[in-house]
DNA sequence: CGTCAATATGCGCGTTCGCGAATATCTATT
DNA sequence: AATAGATATTCGCGAACGCGCATATTGACG
């Protein structure tokens, strides 16, 4: 399932189902990442500071990447994927 | 057209091509973002430690948002947008 | 070639990153 | 309830952010 992401918070979360999807512990990730476990948890948490390369780092850590495009109408379903 | 990003860079030209498509300069995105015009430059240079607010606030200024999806095998096709 | 808009780069400042290291808190699971 | 694992949070540090402001440098066009 893809993840739509218009902030910070959604952004971690995304990440966050995906690294549980995978089994991995933040350190497990952070380790991949060559980031700390702490940091693994800012991000995740949404911290909106977060460094761009951290991001990058993280979506790699777990084989994913990064789509941008125009927004999409909410649909009721998609709605639900905010939340 | 939807961007592929894996890296700072790749997320930098995404968003420079979004914006030009939309008749913008760095400084309009730049207002409507309450960020410098400087600050617009270094993001869509791909700077890697551009803050995830900076990010975000870009995509919700250029009406885009972001999609999290596990990566795509690459077809020629896909290869293309990577350089 | 000249001109003007657009973009890139520089300075000093206050703030916050991610770091190592450590610790607190939460969450199973038994 | 007790323990172990996972996650959140704190300290001090060096580095780099984004800011206002100002100035190169580049690009497009007549």
């Amino acid at each position: 399932m893809d993840t739509i992401a218009r902030t910070p918070q959604q952004v971690g979360a995304g990440i966050r189902r995906f690294r549980r999807q995978k089994k991995l512990t933040q350190r497990d990730l952070g380790e991949k990442m060559h980031a700390r476990q702490a940091t693994v948890s800012k991000l995740e948490a949404g911290e909106p500071a977060t460094q761009l390369r951290i991001l990058l780092d993280a979506l790699a850590g777990l084989d994913l990447e990064l789509v941008i495009r125009p927004r999409t109408k909410l649909t009721a379903e998609a709605i639900e994927d905010l939340f």
